[in-house]
DNA sequence: ATACATACTTAATATAGGTTAATTTTATAA
DNA sequence: TTATAAAATTAACCTATATTAAGTATGTAT
């Protein structure tokens, strides 16, 4: 069956960081912004780091897990599997800064997996302290709702992809989420100079993500690099007409870079 | 082009419920179970209610809008429009307690359109006041963080159906889903004895959800009757066999019910 | 009743994308 | 460096679903 995930053991850094200001979860997009005094209190509740090797489990579908984490560098992915076919359905990549596992079902059990593309260090949250710290932070909870109002459009647009949209169309899409999203990060993994993110991506990946298999992902990969709008090799994506692409994708960047505090 | 959607009037029912008892949005389920002394602040925000038509717009994608609605009564839906193409996909179906327009982009311009099937009554809410609502209320803040939770499950699950369903499983899936929501509403459109619910959506609009053309959600809908499995007739939708269509659907009710109060 | 529109149904034909399987390239481990 | 595994590529063939274009039923307004 496609996309099959090992689970591996998982390395926990113990002690992670002595060092409050070196604390990784201040730096993430739920903090974005947030005066240093204003998040003493998350050094209470912080547990630890744990690093997971690639391309395996963090959580599963179905599990009852008790924490949350934050993913502090990597790149790790949010998928469903149908137990049917098992097919899978990659619902989101996750980035640096991407909470993981806040939304559950009854019980706390889990409505999809996560996992990793490459090696990733998570920062772990005990999840029945979440609700005391939303209580405590109502900012919090308000920031919390903004982070699942921009992850809602994301899904959206990727219904709206696999639904209604052109393989092209679809792939041209992911692609440019995923530029856009790394480019928003302001880490190495982007070259503004080359146009350039890093891309650990296999081609099964994008079309578990749009719905198509990897041989047809292939096809259009190599019809959008003949018609030079990217290049992809070596583990790097290149954006050679950012302007075209878009349009073929129909993608707006004010999805990723916009958004609201209400 | 299909599923386009008029503009009518809208007729604003005002003054709408004079008696505080009666205002609607206390029983919606953002504040269900919430005793009503705790609720008195909802009348300072409250504006009104409006009547919209049968298949009449709410707001339009693009649009800046300044309200937020919760559906009153009435059957609604959520939808994007692919503009390469102008082909539709609907996000999701709209419930008498769902809100509405919560979710925005840059600036408060919608992300999506919204629209109704047949006639509702929606209650109206400045968006500008949501924010202090928000931070007067923080249980309301968690509140929505659950609603907007399990709205994503629901976005997740049409995804992974749109993306690696086979036409059969997907058109159970959303059958059995609807079914679900509406029995767990305690309406007069569920019937407990004869397992049937009204259902006013065409063969259409479940393509535009699942992303099938209307002729092969006819071809599909044909057999899942020959299979004795469902009946659909006059605007009514009887599911025969629950167990075998919750299979082929890979359908879990536990996404409609339960949900997590953190 | 009659007319009109909307929704459903059916059939013939077309195609985007799936399936299978082999080959080549690239990455990783010994 | 060599061995091995993973990913990308290509080709031949296939099928689920799209498209187009009827026709029929159902609902609604006059």
């Amino acid at each position: 069956m496609m996309g099959t995930m090992n689970l591996k053991t998982q390395t926990i850094l113990n002690p992670p960081y002595t060092n409050c200001n070196q604390c990784p979860i201040r730096e993430m997009a739920l903090f974005k912004g947030v005066p240093k005094e204003r998040l003493e209190w998350t050094q209470e509740y912080r547990k630890n780091q744990v690093l997971i090797p690639a391309r395996s489990a963090i959580f599963q579908e179905g599990e009852k897990h008790d924490y949350i984490y934050t993913l502090f560098s990597g790149l790790g992915i949010l998928y469903k599997t149908v137990s049917n076919n098992g097919k899978r359905q990659i619902l989101r990549f996750l980035l640096p800064g991407d909470l993981i596992g806040y939304q559950t079902g009854a019980h706390g059990v889990a409505v999809h997996s996560a996992g990793t593309i490459t090696e990733s260090i998570l920062c772990v949250f005990p999840r029945a302290q979440l609700g005391e710290m939303l209580k405590e932070n109502p900012e919090l909870a308000i920031r919390l709702l903004n982070m699942e109002s921009r992850d809602m459009s994301l899904c959206q647009s990727h219904l709206m992809a696999a639904g209604r949209k052109t393989a092209k169309e679809s792939i041209a899409f992911v692609l440019m989420e995923l530029y856009y999203r790394v480019q928003s990060q302001n880490t190495d993994n982007f070259d503004a100079f080359t146009h350039t993110i890093g891309f650990p991506i296999t081609q099964e990946d994008i079309g578990d993500t749009v719905g198509l298999t990897n041989v047809h992902v292939n096809r259009v990969m190599k019809e959008l690099i003949a018609e030079k709008l990217i290049t992809c090799h070596k583990k790097k994506l290149c954006i050679l007409d950012e302007k075209k692409l878009s349009e073929i994708a129909d993608f707006n960047p004010d999805m990723i870079t916009g958004h609201p505090l209400i």
